[in-house]
DNA sequence: GTATCCATGTAACCAGTTACATGATTGC
DNA sequence: GCAATCATGTAACTGGTTACATGGATAC
């Protein structure tokens, strides 16, 4: 069986919550799911014409006055269901690839102070990553119009993720700088 | 600047460790670095061809009785500096698609048991991988053979990350699972 | 006699990335 | 005047996966 398109998804699921364009649903990605899921205009405009073509999702060109008609696609009935599907079935996991322990794992022969390095930049981007998800978090809880929103524990949950692996790693980070100085 | 084949320097990797057939190497990545990085055939086998014409591996027929002979690949000087100015570049981190929190994040009109019995498996998961490396660790650390091995503190760095890694993961179903569920 | 391991590959496919291309509008 | 944002796409490429194909040796 061919890999399934899970991009298809993804846009069914940001027109799930809200309809938009191409653009629209790039900047939507970049500003919840980006922190465990990226699309790119190269793949999203494809996608919704395909998406459109199975009639999973419907366009409709929005007036602007000024700028050239926008196009605004909407999920379908259909989309609804196919994309219910999908959720309903469980999670297949695909392997994925650490190149930081890949390095790691070849580079006995390396300066002990460039592999220092690369961890230290690791914790860097990782305490960062950390206050992100914070002030994430802090700005979702404070949200009055999503206090009811029936989505906003899972949404949460995906930023509580976020957190405990970047904890995980930052503490990854401090413990192996230690041990391979001894 | 296209993206460039990790693959090679993985393959690179394995053989600067130990000579041997694109089956072995297939066989080292499995047993050592599977739980961070994965390869198959179907991509070994080409990329060797690439890696000898390049002159950075080697080939020489080892006769085997009662079998066809076996392509054993052996990295060169070449391969070597090669592979050693690639180590010491910074890390690139590549976007990752998680498609338990992709689903997770959609999932607000599914029925709880569905998205509770994914965070289920999701711990079980967890749980067995944390056995795993436990038992990885402790036959790394038993093995007297590899005692002065100056690569074993990051080999066991490796396993350390897969540690903090799936008790990260298990905290997080469980607080997870009890949060959705109020 | 059957399953697993050893051993090497090819073909087809597709997902996703980068670079290229265009052009209007808004804010500084 | 310039940068950033809005907005939509195409072309070229490549990395990686799955399925297909083959066949001998060994262990149970």
């Amino acid at each position: 069986m061919a890999k399934v398109n899970k991009t298809k998804y993804a846009l069914l699921g940001v027109l799930s919550l809200t309809s938009g364009s191409g653009y629209d649903i790039k900047k939507f990605c970049d500003s919840t799911i980006a922190h465990f899921w990226n699309e790119n205009y190269a793949h999203i405009y494809p996608v919704l014409k395909d998406l459109e073509a199975e009639g999973l999702v419907s366009k409709t060109a929005e007036q602007n006055e000024g700028r050239p008609p926008k196009s605004v696609y909407s999920i379908t009935d259909k989309g609804r269901e196919e994309l219910h599907q999908w959720l309903i079935l469980p999670v297949e996991d695909s392997p994925h690839r650490i190149e930081l322990l890949l390095k790691l794992f070849f580079s006995s022969d390396l300066p002990l102070e460039n592999i220092i390095e690369k961890l230290t930049e690791a914790r860097k981007k990782h305490e960062s990553l950390l206050e992100d998800y914070q002030k994430a978090e802090d700005l979702l809880k404070a949200d009055e119009s999503l206090k009811d929103n029936k989505g906003l524990p899972l949404w949460l949950s995906t930023i509580s993720f976020g957190k405990y692996h970047a904890e995980a790693m930052l503490k990854w980070c401090e413990e192996t700088i230690q041990a391979i100085q001894k």
